[in-house]
DNA sequence: GTCATTATTCAAAGCGCTTTGAAAAATGAG
DNA sequence: CTCATTTTTCAAAGCGCTTTGAATAATGAC
């Protein structure tokens, strides 16, 4: 079988203490003995068993995912592989792993449950936040590090998270289009139930409201953002008495079916209609070279992973202090997507 | 701390061996004290400590993905969330987890060679082979159970895998636009190294070679399969002297990169241009909902998760067995992208 | 050269599980 | 009621590591 640390130390002429101390670089064991301690591991190519290790330190320097696997869409998503990106930069400059568990989403409580039971994880990483997500409870309970990417509307209790400030992009965003002669502007969001499509609603309410605009519920249409559920509200709305002239969308790739179905009606985006998505900056799915092609509210969520991660090993390391939070401001970019609301309509 | 096993058979005034053997569903212990024991293990929440599991079994339950960290688009990419998908799908009716390792490219080889040593995982999956690809000789090497995604020219050693027929079905696809009177078919392809890419090029040249139709080098294209690629370089090719008169790109997201080129020149896809592109049968970005917006060769990268993952434990529980492949064949489906080649072009 | 310090090294216990080999309990044929 | 068999349970070893408390070696003051 493959080395290990009896070997090598018996090899060494050693006690495994010794050698198990030159490796992890305690300050009791002579400068020389390191040395051919560290050699000899090289030679033999010698890591020490993850399990035995983490058996006996009690870390599992390992972190969880807790996938429900109904919520394909929203998890199974264009975002996932860019999140996980950037927060796997962060688990690697720490030495950490990353874990998927893939849930029944009936059994994600004892998923959890599970995972801290059977010490497979030192935290976790909450995803796609609900509101009022009971998920949030269940880990403050558990005593499970976690940060949460995303906040939950209605949880009082306190934890930590990394969040875009989803309700001030969308503002902005909106008065943006008010700013330009627009009055009749859709909103096309992610799933009712998500935080964030809830921030994102909140916003654009609030900027209606302070421009004395009136809500018309008929422009707000909420479900999963993929492309093809983009493009068949667009479709609807676009065939609606009263057309929107201007549409917020809440993803990259809704806005791609938006903008499918503005040409397919023979109109020009930008020009007869305005459209501002948010932007995730996915590595993939640029938002165009120079020009982008969508105004949009942009927040690298590579970036966010990135950030969450280093939260959450922050605060592995020292347990017991207060949550943290960090906000992040999306930017507002200008694309060819918008333009100045048209005359009579 | 939590309960552990010596804990719970103290509590059942029951020996750990009875205890862990019960849970186990070893056949020498009574019915009743099987009872017994599951019962108590409910009420305790009882799970065993994986780490302690794996120290004393030999095995890890979990599988390994090896994510290079350069290869930004073409791993965090928009296949990845459907592909880990489908495989976490397999892993969990087996019991199995999986992980994650970010490694700096140059480095990849001693991560699999760590991962072995550190006895982290069961086995691994191979993500996006190149052509030749020197991992997996060092994985047979090591002996560490893996299934490659893809297959890998010029590797004359044997190795399990699963692929999509790429080169019928580019071949295919090409021949669909031959009959359709295209001559000027161009190719937007993905990165040249990847072996997916050569098969499908492959295809592409076979069709044409068998219909005695010349090849422009200046009509293929190949690079990181994304929207602003797919774009720039339509583009660039409809500004020829002889522009192509179809285009057959390697992904959706390229595709609509293609797609947008094409409008932004004033001509309509299907029409004036036919376009046909893979389509890995995306969750979030479906190919339309009724009629297909593109004429595709589709595959679900999801299910091909699947079937990868359930060959790799296969693997693992029958090892030294002679390597297994599966071949899925891609389906043709027709959309509103293609036409007709127009006449004097 | 001696003895108190300090620097190194070591043996053994422990992390929480599985599994081997032995012991105890139950069963049944006579 | 015995004694051989079969069931059921148990004590202890082992998986490969870290870490405690003790032992040994080196150092330096006198």
């Amino acid at each position: 079988m493959s080395i290990n640390l009896k070997k090598l130390s018996e090899e060494l002429g050693l006690s495994q203490t010794t050698v198990s101390r030159a490796l992890n670089g305690y300050p009791e064991v002579k400068e020389a003995t390191r040395l051919r301690v560290q050699q000899a591991a090289d030679k033999f190519g010698y890591r020490p068993n993850s399990r035995a290790k983490g058996l006996a330190t009690g870390r599992a320097m390992m972190i969880g995912h807790v996938i429900p696997s109904s919520t394909q869409h929203e998890m199974v998503n264009p975002v996932f592989g860019d999140f996980v990106g950037g927060a796997s930069e962060a688990y690697a400059r720490y030495g950490y792993d990353m874990m998927f568990t893939r849930v029944q989403d009936d059994t994600e409580e004892s998923a959890y449950r599970e995972l801290l039971a059977k010490r497979a994880v030192d935290g976790v990483i909450l995803q796609g936040p609900s509101v009022n997500d009971p998920r949030i409870h269940l880990l403050n309970e558990l005593g499970l590090p976690f940060v949460v990417h995303g906040r939950s509307t209605g949880v009082t209790e306190g934890y930590s998270w990394v969040d875009v400030n989803n309700k001030r992009s969308f503002e902005r965003a909106t008065e943006f289009l008010i700013d330009l002669g627009h009055r009749r502007i859709a909103l096309i969001n992610g799933l009712e139930q998500m935080d964030f499509a809830q921030r994102r609603r909140d916003g654009y309410l609030s900027a209606l409201k302070a421009r004395g605009i009136d809500v018309d519920p008929s422009l707000m249409r909420a479900d999963e953002m993929t492309e093809v559920f983009g493009h068949h509200q667009t479709r609807d709305m676009l065939r609606m008495e009263k057309p929107p002239t201007a549409i917020l969308a809440s993803s990259m790739i809704s806005a791609i079916g938006v903008r499918r179905a503005i040409e397919e009606a023979g109109l020009t985006m930008g020009r007869d209609i305005s459209v501002i998505t948010h932007d995730d900056d996915l590595s993939y799915l640029k938002n165009g070279q120079d020009v982008p092609i969508f105004t949009a509210t942009r927040s690298s969520v590579r970036k966010a992973g990135e950030i969450v991660a280093e939260m959450l090993i922050e605060r592995i390391h020292n347990p017991g202090q207060a949550p943290l939070s960090r906000m992040l401001e999306a930017e507002l970019v200008l694309g060819r997507s918008t333009g100045p609301a048209p005359q009579g309509k």
